[in-house]
DNA sequence: TAAAAACTTCGGTTATAGTCGAAGTATAAA
DNA sequence: TTTATACTTCGACTATAACCGAAGTTTTTA
């Protein structure tokens, strides 16, 4: 007994399926406050009052006040990691309805992934960024080339800064829906913020992205045929 | 709703203490019989059938009929990963005993993940293969080089035989205690075999592994000092 | 054919925890 | 200062499921 550290515990916390729905939510980039969450949910502001405290002192997620409201986020990159490898064991969704189908669709297409980009178009940009030697896979990162350095600097992205911040620069993700790796970390993060600023791509509800006519033939100029995805 | 696989479900079947600690030794190569998890468990038999069969329904385990034994094993190397992520953002354990302790100690160092070498020395033997030039880093799994053939040769391993098996030849395994990817899949299994066969390493209680005086020159010679680690 | 071993099923007990209404606290707006 | 908003705490209810004893099934051994 004792010797490693207990599994069940954090599996625990996501086994309710409040709670999960919560952690889903807070996969994508941005931190929501309770009464959001709970909605997510589906239940009331106090049950998801109740999960949170959970969640924060199982250290799966993080708090910040500002004045009377409270956004939560997930606690680090490990822990939408630990989500997205569970999830790729996970039964298939249950498909109700036409619309869930198309949102399942497009979500396996594009989505965010916590604060990078993911799904399929997420792997063909990682792909795309390998092929023309702008990034190099290493053992559990991406290394920026002399010749990457200078195209993320075109895309207005500050490598320097990003090596300064206190996590890791770059990081390979793993995808459920592809069960490949994608481009995540400091770097990852950068990216997707470009895409959005540039307006390549627009958020749509639940985590899904959608590819603007802009961005689909900037796309193609990396290689990327955004039909055939 | 429903447009992503519900991974509330197999965190439920995680969470369970007994479940956990059937799933912690199914961890280690060898199928097991439900007695054997039963005492793993600390629980009667009827309780571990019932967990057992939860496992079964829910794809997380198989099972292996032999007369009237029946031998369980985790379904596949995906559950293993996902266990070990897991593993990554759980709380350390509780020591509790000097024996504890050293029993930590021990399986941080070297272990059994699933069907392969991890911990510290599961992670250096993989750095080693690398340095040596007999497999190279790739997207989801290593390629093995031409002057890895022959080492690999020379180990008694067969690569051609190993390449048509219905699994993965190479694969990346995430490791939690070293944050690491080591060597998995059907050679990371076959080096583990000869390891034993040769009597490098000896399997110690719980998936720890020990690693034997001719053992540690071995690994000497491949340029691992096992006393450091 | 009988007995033992490995495991499953059933039934009843108990503990856990998810749920919400009601009431309370803290901050911001009016 | 009052009112509204965001959230937490408390208490009671309820459903789920973990647990084990007892009895049953299947296969092997004697």
């Amino acid at each position: 007994m004792g010797s490693r550290p207990d599994f069940s515990y954090v599996a625990k916390l996501m086994a309710d399926p409040s709670r999960a729905a919560m952690l889903d939510a807070l996969m994508g980039l941005d931190g929501l406050p309770a009464t959001e969450l709970a909605r997510k949910a589906n239940v009331t502001i106090q049950t998801a009052s109740g999960h949170l405290s959970k969640l924060v002192e199982g250290e799966l997620i993080h708090v910040e006040k500002h004045g009377r409201h409270r956004y939560f986020r997930l606690a680090n990159t490990d822990v939408a990691q630990a989500i997205e490898t569970l999830t790729v064991i996970a039964p298939p969704a249950h498909i109700k309805s036409l619309n869930d189908s198309s949102r399942a669709k497009k979500i396996k297409i594009a989505r965010t992934c916590y604060d990078h980009l993911a799904g399929e178009l997420g792997v063909a940009l990682t792909g795309a960024f390998i092929d023309n030697g702008y990034i190099i896979e290493a053992q559990n990162d991406f290394i920026v080339t002399d010749k990457g350095e200078k195209y993320f600097h075109g895309f207005e992205i500050n490598l320097d800064s990003l090596r300064k911040e206190r996590r890791h620069f770059t990081r390979k993700c793993l995808d459920w829906s592809e069960r490949r790796y994608h481009l995540a970390g400091a770097l990852g993060n950068a990216v997707l913020m470009r895409l959005l600023d540039r307006h390549w791509i627009e958020k749509l509800p639940d985590r899904a992205v959608k590819v603007t006519k802009e961005g689909g033939k900037a796309f193609e100029s990396l290689g990327i045929n955004v039909e055939q995805l």
